[in-house]
DNA sequence: CTAGGTGCTAGACCGAGGTCTAGGTCAACC
DNA sequence: GGTTGACCTAGACCTCGGTCTAGCACCTAG
């Protein structure tokens, strides 16, 4: 079977990527195979670069930068032999996602807190607890 | 008890962020609860404050922009009878950290997969399926 | 032949979120 | 009196990740 052959829309709709941020992505280095052209010089993309592009595209919105991908990128590009780097730099990302989880969590429990505190106070008139600044007094020192 | 009155040096080091952030905060209209400045300019900090970053930095870290959290500030400054707004508000914030969650998550089962994979190919030499171009053809169709 | 669609390059521009600098005020210490 | 340290303002600058524009090349259909 003849390897589908894609042009740079395609891709992008694809990906869901602009053809901006693909042609960005391809200067940026991450493509971890060179990316060909046709005869009058457009670019030629691979359904392999797709499924490589939904890679990059989950990576991108856990947080990882373009810089890192194409680390990668670079590694995969350059075959077989270093795959322990491979391994780290994975491994790597999967502990700040970790960390990411964590943080975000934290968030979400504040964010339910306070959203059971406005609930209770909304339904109940005035028993939540929701953000309250203490009464500011005029100056630092209460009233002498 | 005198309130206890902080400066921005401090009130950086309790908060974590710089004196810089916390000005651009204040610009940002940030604060739910105008900062006040002592007799020589200077800005002046309640412990209040400091807890009300501390939420700051957390809805931050969770991606929400500095104009959100300047709504909610502004709801909370103006105090009593908005509650079911910024109650809306949270809970928009909820439902945009339950998608980051999945997100996450969904990347880090992808780099799991690839770990394990690396893991498998390392230990049994070769037996692991990480990424692989396949081989490419000069041009797009194989030799005719 | 012309128009429309798709692609190309180089480079300008953008918004978000900070960070840093210059130049100044003030209070305290030696 | 001089120096140090914390603070002030206004505004320049930076990175990141894109987005958009200008000006041009191709191909295909009407």
């Amino acid at each position: 079977m003849t390897a589908e052959v894609l042009h740079i829309g395609e891709v992008a709709r694809r990906t869901g990527l602009s053809v901006h941020a693909l042609r960005l992505y391809e200067r940026a280095g991450l493509f971890a195979g060179e990316v060909r052209r046709d005869e009058t010089g457009r670019r030629v993309y691979s359904t392999w670069d797709v499924e490589w592009l939904g890679n990059c595209v989950k990576f991108r919105a856990s947080g990882m930068p373009l810089a890192t991908i194409s680390r990668l990128a670079r590694l995969v590009r350059e075959g077989t032999g270093n795959e322990a780097e491979r391994l780290e730099l994975l491994r790597e990302h999967g502990r700040h996602i970790a960390a990411q989880l964590a943080q975000l969590q934290d968030c979400l429990d504040l964010i339910n807190g306070k959203v059971a505190a406005y609930e209770r106070h909304l339904a109940a008139d005035g028993t939540g607890e929701p953000w309250q600044q203490q009464p500011r007094p005029g100056t630092v020192t209460p009233a002498p």
